[in-house]
DNA sequence: TGTGCTTGTTGGCACACTGTCAATAAGAAT
DNA sequence: ATTCTTATTGACAGTGTGCCAACAAGCACA
């Protein structure tokens, strides 16, 4: 007796199907782990039949890899750094930017960075390493010309064990709370600055 | 015709049967993601029917929590580090004997500090959170007289935070071979002492 | 040596989850 | 109104897991 009886299905674009889908995927891995949400379930969410996912996205853990590599795409490429300064100055201007976007998608960034729970996965592992090695490309980048071509190669493996104690750092301020962001800031700020000046020491020595 | 045919089962006592489905557990984890070992091969490899897991360790959840714990629990507390000189030669040598015990059990270690694959988990997440705690303990215990007692405690969650630069630096060194000993050694020694002389030094001007 | 008992051990049952795929119908084109 | 494309669905088969009653290995006792 409805004047407008809603069909059963509803078509949509596969792009937005995805998105849709994607996005409700996004929502649930980002609340718990891999493990406790079934695929019923979030078809069940997104208002889907459960087959459409595997339509989509392969299965289950293609799905979730989509999500993760969403989850470590967040960071924008901004460019409010600093283009000169010492060292010290541009190494303060970036961590400060960083900290802000932290403090925004901090709770998304954490769980992307700790690969949702499946860090030891080989794809993961991949995914997750190749947002190292940008975010590395991205912070040596705004470290700017005060290093040479060469010692930014030398210092790329480095910077990228450095995004480790990024990464535990920011554990500690927004998940533990046990770290204010003047902290954070200056202990992310010294060890930097320490960093880059004992490799380019060394490689001046050498 | 065998003149000494072996019991079909055999009988052992409850803790050497534990240790034994644990010790099997301990590898196949070691080799592969939790997800792509299953309890019924984990049995077959122990020679035991797959029942068995589920008696000694309920499930095999659990039995991947007494893994990772025993995997954690790795670093024997050794005392082979200097009892005094200045805070750089303590930092030095604690590295030093980090990085040779660190030789030798460095893929288990590299394993169980991922958190296996499941650090999202919240019972994993408190394994390794607790483990952290107590190497952020040892290495401010090693660090010895050279900080207070109250200088121990503010610097006790920058010191967990460390701890994330030492997995990260671990990775580039035993897993990605992009680093060597002695670019690691320093790395870690220098961004130590400068973390605790910075909270040290905050701490005496407040 | 034979018998009974304790309990470590087994195999099968029921349930949950996942990937696959042919059948279905929503929506545009005619 | 009808046809056609294809997004969407529901069911099926295979696999993995927890649970539990039945079984027997090894010990104690007569």
């Amino acid at each position: 007796m409805s004047l407008e009886a809603e069909p059963q299905r509803q078509r949509l674009e596969p792009d937005a199907r995805r998105r849709q889908i994607l996005d409700c995927a996004i929502r649930l891995f980002g609340e718990r782990p891999y493990a406790s949400v079934s695929a019923t379930e979030l078809a069940k969410e997104a208002g889907v039949a459960r087959g459409l996912i595997n339509h989509y996205f392969g299965g289950k853990r293609d799905l979730y890899l989509e999500v993760i590599k969403a989850m470590v795409t967040v960071p924008p490429p901004d460019r409010v750094t600093v283009p000169d300064g010492t060292l010290t100055e541009r190494a303060d201007a970036f961590i400060d930017w960083f900290l802000t976007i932290l403090e925004r998608h901090g709770k998304t960034w954490l769980v992307a960075v700790a690969g949702g729970g499946m860090a030891s996965d080989p794809d993961v592992g991949k995914i997750l390493s190749d947002a190292d090695d940008l975010a590395a490309d991205r912070l040596l980048e705004a470290l700017g010309p005060a290093i040479t071509e060469e010692e930014a190669m030398a210092l790329h493996p480095m910077i990228r064990a450095y995004g480790g104690l990024i990464k535990s750092t920011g554990r500690e301020w927004i998940e533990r709370r046990s770290l204010t962001r003047e902290q954070v800031h200056t202990l992310l700020t010294d060890t930097l600055v320490v960093i880059v000046e004992s490799a380019i020491g060394a490689s001046h020595t050498a």
